[in-house]
DNA sequence: AAAATAGTGTCTATCAGACAATATTTT
DNA sequence: AAAATATTGTCTGATAGACACTATTTT
């Protein structure tokens, strides 16, 4: 068979939560197109290369973590014809959610990679339909915490409820009552289970610990405000 | 840019409720590979072509449905290297949700395009990866039903809640209590709204006629049994 | 009249959201 | 002691699900 020339990447939206607050890691570009702008990372699909595995890649090199753990799903795929004034490049999207990281972002193309407040990021400076993308995660993730155990993903192995309260918090942008927000979360079949410890790393009476639980779906959802 | 030889696909998942049972649209191959096999309707994204407009082409040719009003949402991409012995051939799958068609099915490659139940696909009888991207296509399905108005998707522009009603049973393959599906569906903010006439096409005592209200969101969602 | 479907009303257990009260830490 | 955060409990209004009952048609 022959094919028309097409290019076929994988991009990045890598979201965190830092000082309460959803951030999403973004590379300067250092070369044309776009150059000088902001753009998510990512890179294309090699020869025999699955698709998820490119992304993984990318991801390892922008961020250094490597471990399967991470969450990493598959957003949508972008294809308009002059989307990348190169030629045609059809770009698959994925969503990675992970913890604050404790060492900075590191990797190859860590020189030019910053986490960037999602509120603050501007429609016009990105580049390509990089904030088309961005949008789409970004709802992606906030519809997900609804109905699935997701925001555990931007939490280390272990957690209190309140860290997972400042999860839902900064990705919804919304404050939740602590209070019915606790009894909600540990009342919700296999969402959360203790791990036996406490800590007073947030301040004020000491805090159980806990772990993702084995469910899936959430039983009730959380709902947002 | 010089790129790798690939070919992009787009793959269609066209559910439809049929006698009270959901049914997808499936063609059976006339040439290799898979040949003779049942595949999901599809073709390769033609240059300059945008991927939604593919499957909107796809689309009408298989069904005749060339209108705009037509529900047809990406799903997910696909491209596992060895997915297709003709080489690395990317597939972007869509969902379309068409009524019951008072014509038969139509178009240029209706010879071979046939309804099948989904529930009596069987998992090794389809072409390709087919078989996981009907599957995937139809959980979107079954999840969307529960906050978005989709199930008018599946209805003529002017339906009763019984028909309404028939569609989630179909699509989720439970039965719904009538009369607490009624009351739920109307006091669901702009979900449905009266179309002024009733009909009698159900038997027994007339039924309201009602068409999709504004809705984007269902506040609260239906649930599953 | 009998059967079929449409639609309304009622009851109960559960849940979301508001918020009081108590517990245990650091400053 | 004061401030901060954690956790439990209580109250109220809304809702889901079960199901009785009434309404309007066809057979």
């Amino acid at each position: 068979m022959d094919f028309e020339p097409l290019g076929l990447a994988a991009d990045l939206v890598i979201l965190t939560v830092r000082d309460g607050r959803l951030q999403v890691l973004l590379i300067r570009r250092g070369i044309a197109p776009y150059q000088g702008r902001w753009a998510l990372p990512g890179g294309f699909v090699r020869p025999d290369e699955d698709l998820e595995t490119t992304a993984r890649r990318e991801l390892a090199e922008e961020t250094g973590l490597s471990s399967e753990r991470i969450h990493l799903e598959q957003v949508a795929t972008y294809g308009a014809p002059d989307r990348d004034p190169r030629g045609r490049v059809v770009s698959v999207a994925y969503l990675a959610l992970v913890p604050d990281l404790p060492a900075p972002v590191a990797g190859s193309d860590a020189a030019s990679a910053h986490w960037v407040e999602v509120a603050e990021v501007d429609a016009g400076r990105l580049a390509f339909d990089h904030h088309r993308i961005l949008a789409d995660g970004v709802e992606r993730a906030r519809a997900k915490l609804e109905y699935s155990p997701l925001a555990t993903a931007f939490c280390p192995p272990e957690f209190t409820i309140s860290e997972l309260r400042g999860v839902y918090e900064a990705v919804w942008g919304t404050p939740l009552d602590p209070r019915n927000f606790h009894r909600k979360v540990t009342k919700t079949a296999d969402f959360v289970v203790p791990a036996g410890g406490t800590t007073t790393r947030d301040g004020g009476r000491p805090a159980q610990l806990f772990h993702r639980g084995t469910a899936t779906t959430l039983h009730p959802p959380m709902t947002r405000a």
